[in-house]
RNA sequence: GACCCGUUCGUCUAUCGGUUAGGACUCCAGGUUUUCAUCCUGGCAAGAAGGGUUCGACUCCCUUACGGGUCGCCA
């Protein structure tokens, strides 16, 4: 029997991370076992639901790499995917509950009547998990067919899962208390229950439940901050999961190798953006200049900066230095235009320091009669300058810095007195001197 | 309120009765880099509280506190 797992969005607001992690822990599991992995549409509420909504959960589902063997856009015997075309099936199954005596009207809508004894389900993540279906006022019957006629979610999600003979239902722990539920319907229809498997919720840094309004939760957002799907990925696969050994760092690929819902945790899990971009910076330090270029191009473009013939070898001196291509365009502007912001802290030490601040001047005369321009050339010349007046050669790196790039923190020297160019440099250096007096 | 689930450094986590309670993010210090970053080394920092059980408890049990979830003709 191959495992069948599923994702089942309803298409009613953009998808957030809590729906991409049960998203990605199914995806995982059905890939680890060789299974399949279907995308259904629960778009059973006509009046909330989108088509930017679904549009936005399939984009999502598309950039994280989940994608779905069966389900809307690639068929598969199961179909329809959306249950908005499902109708006559619901009411074949409907039919069964009515015949079975199992659902009694109420003001125009059908409730389920529940078997009233205790309901103990075997979560894969939870155990064994008991609730008592004798107290009724706790367990009221639920309505299972509204009174226009349509399906709730409880019915039209059971159905599906049987009909589509899914076999590991792996959701969100505010699911738990529904699974009594959905066994009690099973019971009834006399199908074969999936197995479940309820994982914890994410919560915001502060605890509190985490919604769509909240900062980094939605997925759209993460290729617009310029986050590499594989980062946010691993990152998500590691709330609430662990593979119980000290590697951090993931692929795709080898989180469906280890996956496994044993090491699943119980608790829920608080969302730390810094980590998820450190995380980003250790997956972009493994891409190529080539692919990091082509991807950091359209922020550059976005912040009003012109790609230089250059580029390749702009980036290339920054690739290492940033979390997230969002962060490229400040750390290369001064790169490709002269009106750049100074640091002023940068700017205040340098100044602080009278002997290296003071050799600058020297040091803009030393490279601008460089007769040949290169990166050791002007190393050469700045060393010279210093030992003249009796200093180190690296009192006037920093200083030098500064002058070039208006900051404390950036390329490599060489780097930047390549990109730059004679020219450029003197200027800059000339005029960071003159400014200092 | 009732019913469920949970609780290890600020955060993500390891530990499945005996450990100096380990790793990672963040932060700090030092080293490497004639500069920045990377990198390396070191440091700060944790078992919610109280009872049991046990030779021995973070680990098992109970109580309390706190957190989360669920109680819809939403999904």
């Amino acid at each position: 029997m191959t495992v069948r797992t599923r994702f089942a969005p309803s298409p009613t607001g953009y998808l957030h991370v809590g729906g991409a992690r049960t998203a990605l822990f199914n995806w995982l599991f059905a890939r680890k076992h060789g299974g399949d992995f279907v995308l259904r549409v629960e778009d059973t509420d006509a009046a909330r639901n989108t088509e930017e909504a679904r549009q936005a959960i399939f984009d999502g589902l598309n950039w994280l790499g989940l994608d779905w063997n069966e389900g809307p856009e690639r068929g598969g015997n199961f179909g329809p995917y959306y249950q908005s075309e499902r109708r006559e099936i619901y009411d074949a199954w409907f039919a069964k509950l009515v015949a079975a005596g199992r659902v009694y009207e109420d003001g125009g809508a059908w409730r389920f009547r529940f078997d009233r004894k205790p309901v103990t389900m075997h979560d894969l993540v939870c155990g064994e998990v008991t609730i008592d279906y004798r107290d009724e006022s706790n367990t009221p019957d639920m309505v299972v067919k509204r009174s226009d006629g349509s399906y709730v979610f409880h019915f039209v999600n059971v159905v599906d899962d049987l009909e589509m003979e899914i076999t590991h239902v792996i959701r969100g722990e505010d699911h738990l208390m529904n699974t009594p539920k959905h066994l009690q319907l099973i019971e009834a229809f006399g199908g074969k229950a999936p197995q479940y498997a309820h994982i914890p919720l994410i919560l915001n840094p502060d605890g509190s439940k985490m919604s769509k309004r909240d900062a980094g939760a939605a997925v759209g957002d993460y290729p617009r901050q310029g986050f590499l799907s594989a980062a946010v990925v691993n990152f998500l696969a590691l709330l609430g999961w662990n593979p119980k050994t000290e590697q951090e760092i993931f692929s795709l690929a080898e989180l469906a190798e280890l996956f496994t819902l044993e090491n699943v945790n119980r608790a829920p899990a608080r969302f730390d953006l810094e980590k998820c971009k450190w995380m980003n910076q250790q997956h972009l330090l493994g891409i190529s200049v080539d692919e990091f270029a082509a991807a950091a191009k359209p922020f550059v473009a976005e912040a009003g900066l012109t790609v230089p013939d250059n580029y390749a070898a702009v980036i290339a001196a920054v690739k290492d230095k940033v979390r997230l291509f969002s962060e490229v365009p400040a750390a290369v502007d001064f790169l490709l235009k002269e009106d750049f912001d100074d640091d002023p802290e940068a700017v205040a030490k340098v100044r602080a320091s009278a002997t290296s601040a003071g050799l600058l001047g020297g040091l803009a005369q030393a490279l601008a009669t460089l007769p040949e321009w290169s990166a050791d050339a002007a190393k050469a010349a700045l060393t010279d300058v210093a030992v003249a007046t009796g200093a180190k050669p690296g009192q006037l790196m920093f200083p030098l810095r500064v002058a070039l790039t208006g900051r404390a923190h950036g390329p490599d020297l060489g780097d930047v007195l390549n990109l730059l160019g004679k020219d450029r440099c003197v200027k800059r250096v000339r005029n960071f001197a003159t400014k200092l007096c």
